[in-house]
DNA sequence: TTCAAAGTGTTAATAAAATAACACTGTTTA
DNA sequence: TAAACAGTGTTATTTTATTAACACTTTGAA
């Protein structure tokens, strides 16, 4: 399959976690307007989304919930799982780690890393934390392909490209610093600092 | 001025950022192509964000780095500065307030919404915890526009409309239930999980 | 059984964002 | 002083994302 634009790899994700309150909440069927409805976009973007995921409805009592659930996950998922480590175990990686344990059946976080000598080796919010130093093993022992970057911003950049030397794939960086990583790594950047700037921009602007 | 698109408005507060740091390293001028650098993104992009905001540069030595950075706070930030709130001070709300708390002159967190007796009325992460039922009172009082909605799923949605008809015109809502807010109230949505599901889709894809 | 209604998949049109192109202005240097 | 250069501001083009339009299918009521 074509590679999905990420905005509608953004939307599926959003899909299938909605359709699992609607599934639990005991509807067996969706038609796109109530998917539509319960991200609050419109139907034809729902459909539009489907279409390029080749996912076809049942017609007329709309969408297969559990079906729907499945398909977008041979989609977004890999079928072997993807291991997760995070770096910097610090108030946010902290947040993030044990709120998402767990979450995900395919995406696991197993291990941190820090350089702090009193976390080191403890097992923090569920998760075992090494030496930043063995990142290189650790990485390759436990097959891990993604990493959530929550260090202090002056150490980002070096630590986001020994992970990459490690072997890692792709970084979600929740540090101000902008980074670089080569063709074959994938990096998401989260800047809170921006989203709520932004917001008290459109909130000044009205 | 004309609203400016929020992409522009993201960069902005990108830009400014980093000019900070390039203004504290010790450089009073900056080319469009070494600020593009910065962010890494293309200097085209740079003077078109300029240009909508109307700056102009003293040509041939590129753009005063000081007065630039003034230049953006004029256009993102309001003069009186905005108040923020943080409603549900858990191990998300605590990380962010501890982070932000003191970071911008202009956007003060002054308080935070819990219904957790043992975090009511105490000061956490540097600030004054109050129950929620007293979120219109102190809204009121305080003055607050702004938001972060951080508090479990199933309470996002009441505690939102409770926040707005108290005042909040701006909300940034970290949790993972998709919000419906009056037109004259800016919602801005993160959703962390959506972003892990995405790098791990692209990761996988290659 | 036929006709209206509701919903889907897809193509076409529109809008928004990023990129390219380029004329213009100072700056350097020969 | 003139010619090459570097960098800017702006308009034009391309690309991407969203929205609209519509023909088609199923359903159910008359
Ligand atoms: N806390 C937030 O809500 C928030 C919001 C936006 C951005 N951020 C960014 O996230 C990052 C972390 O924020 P935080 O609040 O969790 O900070 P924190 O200080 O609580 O955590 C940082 C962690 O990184 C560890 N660390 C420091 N240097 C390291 C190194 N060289 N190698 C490995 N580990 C190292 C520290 O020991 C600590 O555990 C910062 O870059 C910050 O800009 C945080
Ligand atoms: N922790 C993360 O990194 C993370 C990541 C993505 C999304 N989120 C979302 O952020 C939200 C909070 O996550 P968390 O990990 O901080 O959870 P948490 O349980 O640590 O914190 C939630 C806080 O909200 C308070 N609360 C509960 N009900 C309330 C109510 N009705 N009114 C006011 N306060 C109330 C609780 O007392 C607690 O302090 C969740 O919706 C979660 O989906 C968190």
């Amino acid at each position: 399959m074509k590679k999905l634009p990420g905005k509608t790899v953004e939307r599926l994700s959003g899909y299938r976690r909605n359709l699992l309150g609607y599934l639990a909440a005991g509807n067996n069927y969706i038609y796109s307007h109530e998917l539509a409805a319960l991200l609050h976009i419109t139907a034809v973007q729902v459909r539009r989304d489907l279409m390029l995921i080749g996912y076809s409805s049942v017609q007329k009592k709309g969408y297969d919930v559990k079906e729907l659930i499945d398909t977008i996950g041979t989609i977004i998922d890999s079928e072997q799982g993807q291991n997760i480590a995070v770096i910097g175990i610090g108030n946010l990686g902290r947040a993030i780690t044990s709120y998402f344990k767990g979450k995900r059946s395919k995406l696991n976080i197993v291990a941190a890393f820090d350089n702090d000598p009193q976390k080191v080796n403890r097992v923090i919010a569920g998760v075992r934390c090494y030496p930043v130093e063995k990142m290189e093993h650790i990485i390759n022992e436990q097959n891990i392909t993604i990493a959530l970057l929550t260090i202090p911003p002056d150490f980002a950049r070096p630590v986001a490209d020994a992970a990459i030397r490690a072997g890692i794939k792709g970084i979600l960086n929740f540090t101000t610093v902008p980074l670089n990583v080569p063709l074959n790594v994938y990096l998401e950047e989260y800047d809170m600092i921006t989203s709520i700037e932004k917001v008290a921009y459109f909130v000044k602007e009205g």
